[in-house]
DNA sequence: AGAGTAACCGAACGATCGGTCGGGACAAGG
DNA sequence: CCTTGTCCCGACCGATCGTTCGGTTACTCT
């Protein structure tokens, strides 16, 4: 029993094209006929796979934050030196990013205006948090620099990952996911680190 | 001839309003309504001040663009060592971007659906690209690390900046604009420099 | 007091919004 | 062949969208 069934479409693959067309257009911008024209079916054959426009932002912004949260979890993240904890995050929030970039990029731009959109913003705090505790971590370890607040350092370093949603492009190579994963682990943690 | 008048709305004041709605409900996600509600006046009473809601979008992004462009401007930026204009047209964006926050972050989420939110991310391409050469230079005076792409670094030292739109309040007195411009500077430059 | 006008309003416009409905095309299983 | 269920469609729903319009209030100037 291969799923060896027609062309046709299921609430993933469905959602495939929602995500992109929200990325391009803003979830608000973005109409159910725009996406029965991205997907080349009817506005009406859409209700037969999700329950509706929401239930398709539920599922995208769920996937990003599933996976990210799936991060502290990891060994490195959970035993060793804070500071080296933090490293692997960082790293690793990077790759998730670039490896599920539509749906963390969805994820990064709901501003609150639904319940689903509030849901995933609790969520989103509730990670930012837990990052927050690790860097506080190392800095009572005294591996990272003192002449700058913990808060606010965690929510540039944030800042400055998330920021590549808005420009990182998979199809255009100029970088590889290793190397910008590099490249910010090495800024951040070169800023960080306890001279 | 003192501005003696009632306290009736201006296209100014009206703007004020209008940019921080667009901020909470994201500018699709505002309607006329929703202004008329937040400004105490009617929906039909806006159009008297201001064409549509593309013109309220219009002059926030203006008023952003041109502050940003005006440090470019500024002396520290055309005269001395590469790698200390860089720095501060760092310090300038941080400050200018807390000083005009509702403006910039109205002008950094724009996706480009209309006319008016394409002509204004073409400009915001155009002030990365200067900065951008700004950091080339830089390099090319062997004053930044060799081993991270110049491309890249601005990149992510955009993603840093541009993130406070996202956290800073100015009324919660967690950092004033000034601590904010300093911790910036330090991390991106310290991250920067050569070692 | 009267004229002029800036500021405002309620009602309504056509268009589009997210979503519903009844039914048709089509493949699978008997 | 006929049924069954998946997949899809055009037509349509009430609500809301950004905008327009005719008219009223209220302040300024003479």
């Amino acid at each position: 029993m291969t799923t060896a069934k027609r062309d046709t479409y299921t609430p993933e693959t469905l959602l495939t094209v929602a995500v992109r067309v929200f990325n391009e257009r803003g979830y608000d911008g973005t109409s159910m006929e725009h996406l029965s024209k991205a997907a080349g079916i009817s506005k009406s054959s859409i209700y037969h796979h999700v329950s509706g426009k929401e239930e398709l932002l539920q599922r995208a912004v769920s996937r990003a934050l599933d996976e990210l949260f799936a991060i502290l979890d990891e060994e490195h993240a959970r035993a060793g030196r804070s500071v080296d904890r933090l490293e692997h995050v960082v790293r690793r929030m990077v790759e998730v990013l670039i490896a599920e970039l539509p749906y963390v990029t969805l994820l990064l731009r709901v501003r609150g205006n639904t319940a689903t959109e509030r849901w995933a913003l609790e969520r989103r705090r509730d990670f930012d948090h837990r990052v927050a505790e690790l860097l506080k971590a190392a800095a009572a370890d005294g591996d990272v620099r003192g002449d700058i607040e913990v808060r606010l350092a965690t929510r540039l370093v944030f800042g400055m990952i998330n920021s590549i949603v808005e420009w990182y492009r998979p199809e255009a190579r100029g970088a590889s996911g290793r190397e910008v994963a590099d490249a910010v682990t090495r800024l951040v943690l070169a800023g960080l680190r306890q001279a």
